[in-house]
DNA sequence: CCCCCCCC
């Protein structure tokens, strides 16, 4: 439950017994005295509520209601941000949004392919000032009950940011909470702005839940390594795929190169014969050539942590701006190769990397390889830069401003 | 201690 008092708001949760305990006597609106609960650090990616801490009841917690209301019981607090900057907003994250009810799509019956349970989902889409439509996703008696036809405000507090094919929309779970024509001022100049502009259907919204993939592909989630791993990322059956822009810190040059079968397109380790002539056990062939292809292990980082990854050819020629004949002629003439990784050493890539957690003899081992290594677009990074200094900090990216 | 939050 999501407490609110005149100085501010914090979330408690009961378990078990307290839960059963309390249930029927806990209503939303109604007011209470709470006391003997323990207090927690809050953890953010479940709750984007304004305080730092989360209460738990215990065995000690008593609840009892307050007879003496003066009838200013303190309303639900929003910290609305606006629907343009979902845009910019990592998937998880917790937001409160507010913006009109442009259209939904009817009630959807589908059944969850994990669980094969039935679901009840609605699509609402939602515009504000910032002429950016963002698709909601309602769920259950939410989705039944939900009547677009007067397109209402809706106002959504703790609504969890998703991302599917690169685009952005906003699910409600549990601990969110939806209010339609709320009593506020947002509320009220939303009305306005909608009913005397956006009528007449000149106004194009930009829509972030259409599909626009800015990062090359499905997943492609920004993350540091620290969240990476703490998002247990390749744990599952299927492995994961995330960007992140890291440095070079060191290339692994000893076996960076192997001899391959020169059929187009396999790629395969060819077996030295020593006989002039090299075996491709794919094929099932000898051949008397083979091309060079790299294959090695490099130390990527970023402020978080170091990760070992492997880099693949293609991948390869992209950061080292070399070929691997290049590499093998040098090796050939001085073997000193250290200079054939100038050019990627200490220097800044755009990574998407695949991560998989691998088991040999009972141990488990992260393995993470580049799917594609790239300069950074430095516009680019930036943005996401002051985006995420500006989550960081807490600052509102728009004021709401009317825009026409 | 929850924290699953569904689907394309």
């Amino acid at each position: 439950m999501d407490l609110t008092d005149e100085s501010g708001e914090i979330r408690a949760t009961a378990f078990k017994e307290q839960c059963d305990k309390f249930y029927d006597m806990i209503e939303p609106g109604k007011v209470y005295f709470f006391s003997r609960c323990q207090l927690k650090p809050a953890n953010k990616k479940f709750s984007n509520l304004n305080n730092d801490y989360e209460m738990t009841f215990t065995n000690e917690t008593q609840v009892v209601p307050c007879q003496s209301e003066d009838g200013s019981i303190p309303q639900v607090k929003f910290n609305f941000v606006p629907l343009q900057s979902l845009a910019d907003t990592p998937p998880d994250t917790i937001v409160d949004i507010i913006g009109v009810c442009k259209s939904a799509t009817d009630l959807q019956n589908l059944v969850a392919r994990t669980t094969n349970r039935e679901l009840k989902k609605r699509e609402v889409t939602l515009v504000d000032h910032s002429l950016t439509a963002v698709q909601v996703t309602l769920w259950g008696t939410q989705a039944e009950e939900f009547d677009a036809s007067i397109q209402p405000i809706v106002a959504i507090k703790g609504g969890r940011v998703s991302e599917y094919n690169g685009s952005k929309s906003v699910s409600l779970v549990s601990s969110s909470n939806m209010q339609l024509n709320p009593d506020m001022d947002e509320s009220h100049k939303l009305r306005g702005w909608f009913d005397n502009y956006c009528q007449d259907n000149s106004i194009t919204f930009n829509n972030i839940s259409g599909r626009q993939t800015t990062d090359g592909g499905s997943g492609g989630k920004w993350m540091l390594f620290k969240e990476a791993k703490d998002a247990n990322l390749g744990a599952g059956d299927k492995p994961d795929y995330f960007s992140v822009v890291a440095t070079m810190l060191h290339i692994r040059s000893s076996n960076c190169l192997y001899k391959a079968c020169p059929t187009e397109g396999c790629n395969k380790k060819v077996i030295d014969q020593n006989t002039g002539y090299y075996r491709c056990e794919k094929c099932n062939r000898e051949f008397d050539n083979f091309k060079w292809r790299f294959l090695f292990s490099a130390q990527i980082a970023d402020w978080t942590g170091a990760q070992w990854v492997n880099v693949f050819h293609d991948q390869a020629i992209e950061m080292l701006g070399i070929t691997p004949d290049e590499v093998a002629r040098k090796q050939e003439m001085d073997g000193n190769i250290t200079e054939c990784f100038a050019n990627a050493n200490f220097q800044e890539f755009v990574f998407r990397l695949r991560a998989k957690v691998e088991t040999y003899n009972d141990e488990s081992r992260m393995k993470m390889s580049v799917v594609t290594a790239k300069k950074p677009d430095i516009k680019d990074h930036c943005r996401r830069m002051i985006a995420s200094i500006k989550e960081m900090a807490g600052i509102n990216t728009d004021k709401q401003s009317v825009t026409h």
